[in-house]
DNA sequence: ATATGTTACTAGTAAAAAGATAGTCACTTG
DNA sequence: CAAGTGACTATCTTTTTACTAGTAACATAT
């Protein structure tokens, strides 16, 4: 777990004059809380193009163990950015999508991966 | 190694699916492959402020150990993300900083912060 | 000159997370 | 009825992360 506590906030300006930073620091912290897990970032980046079910994300993520799918899908569920809807019927399916907060995401997800495209070159490691 | 070949880049074969998506996220995954590490994502955040030292930018990151710090250090200098400067002298001083993608990232980070701050307030659960 | 503190790390080890594999349960297809 | 799909859960094993120390060079205090 990342400090939730925020012992140095106040009076501590090492050398910016730009207070966006400030502001941006404490919540970049808190966006990575999720977004440094290792499959959080991509989970979310398959569910742009529509939401799906176990199986497809499974397919879409390409890589990810059932196990760990179902745990990041429950975080991301918990802290609202995803929605899990479940169909009743005859064959019962479920269905993740982004919720508001992740929808508001995608445009930076494509700035990122804008980025990645033109400043990150494959590396072998 | 420089890979510059984007199979998805250029109008080689416009697929029927939305070529956007496509390409984000293969590049998205590429992205993420160290933005999805712990603390990778917070370094380079407290790295926009501008350069520092090992022992500031522990202050900075604030709840990180050095073995990791160092670690991230090594790693996202690696795949060039950020500069590692030698001042020798008397008290030899070290300094991080941003390289050209790493500085490109910056408003990327904005993006995150801002949407972290709007969708992400603090939760009291 | 020795003790203490600072900066910049490296080592060793333990805890946590990720990954693989398999099993369950409902239902569908052959 | 056997096999297969979709949606998970459980149980390991491996990898990663984290924390505590410790090292080395220099600076300051005594």
């Amino acid at each position: 777990m990342v400090n939730s506590d925020h012992p140095q906030s106040g009076s501590s300006a090492p050398k910016d004059h730009d207070p966006t930073s400030q502001h941006c620091d404490a919540a970049l912290a808190r966006a990575f809380s999720f977004l440094g897990k290792r499959w959080n970032g991509v989970i979310l980046g398959s569910l742009v193009t529509g939401g799906a079910g176990f199986s497809e994300l499974k397919r879409r993520v390409e890589g990810i163990s059932d196990s760990v799918l179902s745990d990041r899908l429950s975080e991301l569920q918990g802290v609202g950015l995803i929605i899990r809807t479940v169909q009743e019927g005859p064959p019962v399916s479920v269905s993740y999508a982004l919720s508001h907060a992740g929808a508001e995401l995608i445009p930076v997800m494509s700035a990122l991966g804008a980025w990645a495209s033109v400043n990150f070159v494959a590396h072998s490691d």
